[in-house]
DNA sequence: GGATTATCGTACGGATCCGAACGATCCGGC
DNA sequence: GCCGGATCGTTCGGATCCGTACGATAATCC
């Protein structure tokens, strides 16, 4: 990762460009690290374990959801996995498609409809999240277990914060 | 937000599931909230400041590298906007449609493009970067001082360690 | 019990998003 | 000089991604 601008010359070059307005600039840096990070921790995922498998980041995560939370609803598969229903209902037709999902609908209430894993599905999620979670484990384990901890609790409140809801 | 599953409930299903394999649940907790955070501040960003102005966030961040560094070379606009050059193409393509950004070719070596924002750009980012970082700091206010630091630190190194490199 | 209201999942349009392949250009050795 | 290799930005195909609008179904009100 060559020629990145440095922090200080960062931040000179934004002071240069908004003026004597007065900036956060450790908000500003707190949160292009956090997206940084994100991204990051995302593209080694996929590129050292769901690539092989021909699995998408969004399709692993719903079918990881369906996995844990067999026949749940769609909108709550949405919510767990933090898109839109639109947005899964694409994804889901892609998984429908190569016979890892299935859509089943509700005797009940007949405006819903529930996931569930074929088998083939389950047997994908149990070769592969074993192994995803390997490497999540390999990347925080370069950080000291307290760290880990208090990264946890502080990015939790960080969603709190950005949902606008001071918690008690 | 309603209705959501209690981390205990999905330990306790993720269990049932992988059997007695040895998972590292702190790993994907940590990571989790990662994502979480990442998506609720960029949604909130989103809604709260860019979308009045008709503009994604992807847009908004690559206008604001351009912004910063006058005269860019793509490829590294692609990389401080953390995406990948394929990406960049189709964003400016819609970015200049809308006089936001001009391209302007290297006199000395023709491979290149580099990017300049037009007054109108600039009058733009004038106008919408301290209202962005307003919100930016509102979020991040809602923690200590110190914890800011140290998430902004923590960081950093998910980022060194997702991309492999243990830096010394 | 009929009309209004709310909620469900989906179709649609448009904007990312990326890996791979590609032409254009520059640079290296010779 | 020149030619094989490296690098540049773009194109292409396919998969998200979301807000909005919609038809279908439930729940509510009176």
């Amino acid at each position: 990762m060559p020629d990145h601008h440095t922090l200080e010359e960062t931040e000179r070059a934004m002071k240069d460009h908004v003026g004597n307005l007065p900036l956060d600039f450790a908000a500003a840096n707190a949160l292009s690290n956090l997206f940084r990070a994100a991204n990051a921790v995302r593209s080694e995922l996929t590129n050292r374990v769901l690539r092989k498998h021909d699995m998408t980041w969004t399709g692993f995560v719903v079918l990881w959801v369906v996995w844990i939370w067999d026949g749940m609803e769609t909108r709550h598969v949405a919510e767990s996995a933090d898109i839109s229903k639109a947005t899964l209902t694409g994804v889901v037709r892609t998984l429908e498609g190569r016979g890892m999902i299935a859509r089943e609908g509700d005797e009940k209430d007949r405006r819903l409809v529930r996931l569930r894993l074929t088998s083939e599905g389950t047997e994908l999620m149990e070769r592969i999240y074993p192994e995803f979670n390997a490497v999540e484990s390999e990347i925080i384990s370069q950080l000291a277990e307290r760290r880990v901890s208090t990264l946890t609790k502080t990015l939790r409140d960080v969603v709190n914060a950005a949902e606008g809801q001071n918690s008690p």
